[in-house]
DNA sequence: ATCCCACCTGGAGCACACTCCAGGTCAAGC
DNA sequence: GCTTGACCTGGAGTGTGCTCCAGGTGGGAT
C-alpha cells in the first residue's frame, strides 16, 4: 500500500472508533459524516479528516448530546470558518448541560451509596 | 383532614417525585411499583413509603438503571430481609457503572473543552 | 475456478421508556 | 343542576438511535 494520504477502510474505522458499521452508515445517510469517499467498487474509505470528525461525534455522543444538535453543529462546521462563534456557543452550553449531568449523576450516586452502607449496616 | 398515616394524592406525588402522572401508572402497570391503595371512588392515594420507594427509583432512574434491572431490584426488596446481601451486591455493581460513566463523561467534556478553547484561540 | 469475506443498498424492524388518547367517574364550587 | 378539574382504564402511538435483513458485488487466497 503506498503511503500516501492515510485511508481507512470501513473495518478499521469501525476498529478506530468503536462505532458500528451500521452506525456508520447512518450517520452518513442523515448528514452527520459528510459523503464519505469511495474506491472502484463503491466502498467506503475515510481519510484521516473522517475519523477526527468521528472523534467529536464520539464526544459529543458520549456526553449526551441528541443528534439533531450534533447536525446543527456539523452544519455549522461545514459553513466555514465565519460560524465559529456560533460553534462556541453550541459547545460552551452543551458543556454546561454535561455539568448539570455529572453534579446530578454524583448527587444521586452519593444516594445510592447511602443505601448501600445502610444495608451493610443492617446484614452486618 | 385527618394527620393520620400521610397520604399522598396522584397530583402531590407528581409534585414531588418530578414523575408524571402517566409514568407513575406505568411504574404501577409493570410492577415496580407495588399496586398503590386506593380511595373509595378507584383514586390513588400513596403512602409515604410509596414515595420513598418513588425517590430510591428516582436515584437509579438518574443514575441509568434500565428498568429491567430496577423490577429486578424491587423484586429483592418484595422478598424481604433475606435478600439483602443481594440488593447490596446489586447497587454496588450500579456503583461501579455509575463511576464509569462519570469518568467517561468527565474526559470526554475535557476533549469538548479542548475544542471550546481552539476555537477561542483562533476567534480571538 | 471457487470460496470466503468485507463491503454495498434500500428499507424494515427493534428496544426503550414513556406519552397520549378516548371515553368515563366523581366531588366540589357556583 | 351544571361545570370544572382531577382522576380512572385499556390500549395505541411516539421519539430516539440505532440494528438487522435480503440480495448483490468485487477482490484475494487456495
Amino acid at each position: 500500500m503506498l503511503p500516501g494520504v492515510s485511508v481507512y477502510t470501513p473495518g478499521q474505522v469501525v476498529e478506530e472508533t468503536g462505532f458500528s458499521l451500521d452506525t456508520l452508515r447512518y450517520y452518513e445517510r442523515i448528514g452527520l459524516l459528510e459523503p464519505i469517499g469511495r474506491n472502484a467498487a463503491g466502498q467506503r474509505r475515510f481519510t484521516q479528516e473522517d475519523v477526527g470528525w468521528l472523534g467529536t461525534i464520539r464526544c459529543l455522543r458520549d456526553t449526551g448530546m441528541p443528534i439533531a444538535e450534533m447536525l446543527r453543529f456539523a452544519e455549522l462546521v461545514r459553513k466555514g470558518d465565519h460560524t465559529i462563534r456560533d460553534r462556541i456557543a453550541l459547545l460552551e452550553a452543551h458543556d454546561r448541560r454535561v455539568e448539570a449531568q455529572v453534579d446530578n449523576l454524583r448527587e444521586k450516586q452519593a444516594a445510592v451509596q447511602n443505601k448501600i452502607n445502610y444495608y451493610r449496616s443492617v446484614v452486618d
